[in-house]
RNA sequence: GCGCCCGUGGUGAAAGGGAUAUCACGCAGGCCUCCGGAGCCUGAAGUUGGGGUUCGAAUCCCUACGGGCGCACCA
């Protein structure tokens, strides 16, 4: 569709006297399909043509030539709609998605450039609950989308495996622990063992006092405190990789915060050598302005916090990969924080600093207030992919208990559904975790956008269209097939948007909005019982449709199944 | 106290300053001798209040209200 904006913008360069890029960004789509494809607003031309709009639009309407791309030029009030030839729309989008030189949506522009992507990143010792569901599939899906667009995407999982609280874990278990329980829920052992920690430490303040100690051990190496820490983090990550696998995603790189530890030093020397830090009250810190809080280096105890640690991350991270971008897929309750480290980052004199990004979403709260690890208030992500699946397992032995492989396609759904309801949402706004929500497969969910996909397939399965038969595009009268057929035009511009906001949820919008064009296709045209060309036309159409569905749902990170 | 974010039908959401605010759930009706009813069709129902900027505001600014979050030794 991109060309077609072009070609009008081309048109009406001269007449109107704006540069192209400007009439690109003023053309809109009209709010009713009937009005035309395009509509060019005269507004802006008033001061300069010295006339109302309306009358500036009906000028334009009847200035305008013919011209092989377009059916009718009109004018309605202020506006000037274009409506494009039927025929020259549907070959050119249908045929750029059957046989492009490359995949329909995808691009180059990327060049091969670096965008490395901070996600899902969860504690370890920690149990990964629903909130870490958003940071994890958001992260994911940028992804791919951004390898879909020529770059070269790096996920890198920041595993929260350092820090104060390994020394309040450390405390607990050597004094509350048991090793038998440690083997048979890792998980749960430690957030019980953490639980009761914030508990006691309410009456005794000596533990606190302990818990840096253990932390400082850890830092300094001490045999004992780093061979518990390992058991740990081993435990931890077997049971996230479990739930990575069920989400089907994988990361370009495991480095956690201890990675950086023996690096620390030398972050804290570069940083100091800057001369932009100074001591205050035992603790290293650098002046960040009237503005904002300064942000802490190192604390009175010597120890290092999260910031010096994510500091030494990006020195690395630029040192490696040379990012054109660096994301931080973080819950939006850190946007201070990243403006500290940010901001740090651009005193330090890099010139890549503003190239990092936060990437906020909302938090996942209870009706009643939020999840606390803390109090114990979590709901396991792992619980509600479970129950997902085993829901998606019920309706497919009510709806198809014949279909082979069950067991897959249950996963496949049930999981979509989970992913697809959080992508759907701007991810700025809070979600209230709701059971019933997140376990309804009707409507706008995933399974609707895999249930069109699936029912294409069953139609192509007993029909397929004839790889020689050229797109015929005189045969599309329907408005049905019209709007499935603009629909289509517009995956592109959807792809780019989602990258240029890097908001997954344009995406899974835009599905929503072809599974419904596909749907009532499908309800008031018949495809096999089409004949001749017609139905060579809408086979045709029906195979472009499963085709983007599916490349759409593999941008969101959900899988499309054939039957299901 | 200061700062940031969010307020759209009963509920959950969409909307690149532009035309008659778009969907879904739920509700009321209808559609399987018909390519898969996890679907389709019809209907009722909405921009938190008040100012402003603009030819034009759900969108930008101010303000009030409601909700969320954050504000140096957590991450």
């Amino acid at each position: 569709m991109e060309n077609f904006k072009e070609q009008i913008a081309v048109i009406l360069e001269g007449p109107t006297g704006l540069d192209r890029e400007e009439i690109k960004l003023l053309l809109e789509v009209p709010p009713s399909p009937d009005m035309g494809d395009y509509a060019f607003p005269c507004f802006r031309l008033a001061r300069t043509f010295k006339k109302g709009p309306a009358e500036i639009a009906a000028k334009l309407a009847g200035e305008l030539g013919e011209s092989p791309l377009l059916a009718r030029v009109s004018n309605a009030g202020p506006y000037l709609n274009f409506v494009l030839k039927r025929s020259v729309l549907a070959e050119d989008i249908l045929s750029r998605i059957r046989e492009g030189k490359q995949v329909y949506g995808s691009s180059s522009r990327g060049g091969g450039r670096a965008v490395v992507i901070d996600f899902s990143s969860p504690n370890i010792a920690k149990p990964f609950g629903v909130g870490h569901l958003r940071s994890t599939v958001i992260g994911h899906s940028l992804h791919r989308i951004y390898t879909f667009l020529g770059y070269k995407a790096v996920g890198i999982n920041h595993l929260g495996d350092w820090g104060t609280q390994f020394g309040k874990t450390i405390t607990a278990y050597k004094k509350w622990g048991s090793e038998a329980q440690l083997k048979r829920d890792p998980i749960g052992h430690l957030l019980q063992l953490y639980v009761r920690f914030h508990d006691e430490e309410e009456k005794d303040p000596q533990l606190e006092e302990e818990g840096r100690y253990w932390f400082r051990q850890l830092e300094e190496g001490n045999r004992e405190a780093l061979d518990l820490w390992q058991t740990f983090r081993d435990l931890s990550l077997r049971e996230f990789q479990r739930i990575y696998r069920l989400l089907g995603i994988e990361f370009d790189s495991y480095q956690g915060e201890s990675f950086y530890n023996e690096r620390l030093a030398g972050t804290i020397a570069e940083i100091v050598n800057k001369g932009i830090t100074r001591e205050s009250q035992g603790a290293l810190i650098v002046d960040l302005g009237e503005d904002m809080p300064p942000c802490l280096l190192r604390k009175k105890d010597g120890a290092t916090l999260y910031v010096t640690r994510d500091i030494s991350a990006a020195l690395y991270r630029f040192e490696h990969y040379r990012f054109a971008k660096a994301l931080y897929v973080v819950g939006a309750d850190q946007v201070l924080y990243f403006k500290q480290f940010f901001k740090v980052l651009k005193l330090m004199g890099l010139k890549w600093a503003d190239r990092c990004q936060h990437v906020p979403f909302g938090l996942v709260r209870f009706k009643d207030g939020r999840m606390s690890t803390r109090k114990g208030k979590v709901i396991l992500l792992e619980e509600v992919l479970n129950k997902a699946v085993q829901l998606s397992r019920e309706i497919i032995a009510e709806k198809n208990p014949s279909l082979e492989d069950q067991e897959t396609v249950a996963r496949q759904v049930g999981i979509g559904a989970i992913i697809f309801g959080d992508l759907s949402n701007d991810r700025i706004k809070d979600v209230e975790f709701d059971w019933e929500k997140i376990l309804d497969f009707s409507g706008e969910t995933g399974p609707y956008i895999q249930y069109s996909h699936a029912r294409i397939c069953s139609i192509l399965r007993k029909e397929a269209p004839s790889a020689k038969a050229p797109v015929m595009g005189e045969a599309y009268t329907a408005k049905e097939e019209e709007a499935l057929l603009l629909q289509l035009g517009r995956f592109p511009a959807a792809v780019e948007r989602a990258a240029d906001l890097n908001k997954p949820s344009v995406i899974a919008r835009y599905l929503i909005d072809l599974a419904r064009d596909f749907n009532q296709f499908y309800h008031h045209c018949p495809v096999l019982k089409a004949e001749g060309d017609l139905k060579q036309a809408r086979l045709l159409l029906a195979d472009a449709t499963r085709e983007v569905l599916a490349r759409g749902l593999y941008l969101l990170g959900i899988e499309a199944p054939e039957k299901m």
